[in-house]
DNA sequence: TAAATCAACGAAAACGTTTTCGGAAATACT
DNA sequence: AGTATTTCCGAAAACGTTTTCGTTGATTTA
């Protein structure tokens, strides 16, 4: 079986290879009879055309690159959801990169990105980079990038965020006026916008109903699991351990409930927990668990949206600016 | 700043761009000497190959697609953490497709890779395709296609499976011998190699212990949520109701949870619940869930493995062939 | 010494599109 | 009738690689 190609088709035809090119392109210098002919024949014998030979010609490749820091996470999936579904309206192609938490993986896949590969980036970046000279370098390239969730602020472009500050803010108020002044707050690293965000959410809390600031109780934890659990085991098996904690990841939560289970911590009776989480089965777990959710498909549907405005006319330079959606707090029985 | 390009280190160079194309490609008619000055300046200037070019010219796209009928979903995402690991080794990029278990869309998507846009295909079929001609096509076209999970029986390829009748066996036998006769079974549809392989495990539990099948209880659920949910209410309402459920799929055991919740049947009291389940937190749910964990990790190195096999060494046909991978039968408290 | 081999490189074709430029035929306008 | 516009189409360049096929000068072999 042949190649079928434009100019197989204009063989076919008896026209020129630009001619089936523009009547399959529905270009204006073409009669409505051949743009028929044309059409009957690449329908019949089912051509799509080249992607690289286009990609190569028109100097974009109707891709974009979605780089995340990992894919087993509710929060990205229904993200890449939300730009699926208006990169498929848009019939652009989604590459999908995993940095795995990593710095030199986000390294070497934003290295890829270096020529045309693709036409955008989405991203949100990994807690290892601390450096963002690798996307500052591209963004001066011409790559539009968005940044959704972990942005990247040292860049002049559009971060798609939540309300971390303020939902903090709440969720933390919420197990004060529940009764509890001894709150712990597990986060994640410091170089990240969103933990930083949070945890000053938490402090202010703290602050304005002038509870004193524990700072034992404010635990670093990071993608290293075991050294995690082993950090929140300690917490809550000192001596002054606190009556709730405040996750700023779901990993996080689920890390205090397995330690809980695993001593016999009674949740909520003995720990209250409340934490940032796009689970489906907050509401099934034992106790249910109160979280802040994030709104992850809008997210990633808006951050695709400001994209494809800039890609669909170039005029249009993605703005530097924030974009702010809410969280949404779920009150359940982990914080009662 | 402009474009780095082959011509542009030729000229820099003083060599001709065949030569540099050579050299980058430490090919072994170029000196050692050439190699390193053309090796540093593109090094130098960061020096990436246009890849659709590349791609048109050598006839492949260091891209493989990954279709699957859903993201937000632990099985999927586990699997394609296990593409990943392998992909990223072999240097090649992975598209991703949501075929939003919609025939029409997987329709669609398939015919993206008429021309060359990926040199393979890592599939697990939506449940609304019955025909497979798309598949067929494409597959006698010459594009290598692995399945994985919910494959496709009449293309000649690999397909990595778990084994879905002996666990969904093993599972009816666990609920028997914890003392239930009355097992309803809730599945998706028809369709699927999977569905009717863990029915007839089921099926075949029963048998064996000469438990009368109940049509009534073999509950077909779509992908339409609500629809499934008050199928599974009706069933948990009705004078003759079961005292155990075996899912097909996770997500109607979830619903079968909300529904208990809502009717306040207790499980495993009431009501035991035993599923084909990825959930990271079944052990965290009220009560613990037992599952039946498929390997998802490894099935996606798997196709991967035998994909790349393939594209390695193109005289290697992808057998024909099973690749059956065990799953684990996890007992926790929902069928105590 | 002449012929043959070899190492190192260049010119140009090829991959399959898209697009620029131009040209012939048909139609419209003085 | 002659000129100006349209209308429709073709030739060829261009995109940036890879690869085929030479070519050159140096080295080895007969």
């Amino acid at each position: 079986m042949s190649k079928i190609d434009l100019k197989y088709l204009s063989k076919e035809l008896n026209l020129s290879v630009s001619t089936i090119s523009r009547a399959l392109r529905d270009d204006w210098e073409i009669s409505e009879k051949t743009k028929i002919r044309v059409r009957a024949l690449a329908e019949e014998l089912n051509y799509t055309p080249n992607p690289y030979a286009s990609s190569l010609r028109r100097q974009s490749s109707q891709t974009i690159a979605v780089v995340i820091p990992e894919i087993a996470n509710n929060f990205f999936t229904l993200v890449i959801n939300g730009i699926e579904s208006v990169a498929r309206e848009k019939n652009y192609h989604v590459l999908i990169y995993l940095s795995h938490e990593d710095y030199e993986r986000e390294l070497s896949i934003v290295n890829y990105f270096q020529n045309g590969r693709t036409d955008g980036i989405l991203m949100s970046v990994s807690v290892g980079t601390r450096d963002y000279t690798h996307l500052q370098e591209i963004h001066k390239n011409g790559m539009p990038i968005v940044f959704f969730d972990r942005v990247c602020p040292e860049i002049e472009t559009t971060r798609i965020i939540t309300d971390d500050f303020e939902s903090s803010f709440k969720a933390t108020e919420h197990l004060i006026k529940n009764g509890c002044r001894r709150i712990a707050c597990l986060s994640m690293t410091d170089h990240l916008s969103i933990e930083t965000k949070r945890k000053s959410g938490y402090l202010q809390a703290l602050a304005k109903y002038d509870i004193p600031l524990n700072p034992d109780w404010m635990i670093e934890c990071s993608n290293d699991d075991p050294l995690s659990i082993s950090k929140i085991r300690t917490l809550l098996t000192s001596p002054r351990k606190p009556c709730s904690i405040f996750a700023t990841v779901e990993k996080l939560a689920i890390h205090t409930y397995d330690v809980c289970k695993e001593l016999n911590i009674n949740i909520p009776k003995k720990l209250k927990v409340v934490t940032f989480s796009n689970l489906t089965t907050a509401d099934l777990l034992n106790p249910s668990l109160t979280t802040i959710t994030q709104p992850a498909f809008e997210i990633g549907k808006q951050a695709a949206t400001v994209l494809f405005k800039h890609l669909d006319k170039k005029r249009f330079a993605i703005p530097n600016e924030d974009i702010i959606l809410k969280s949404d707090l779920h009150i359940r029985n982990s914080t009662l």
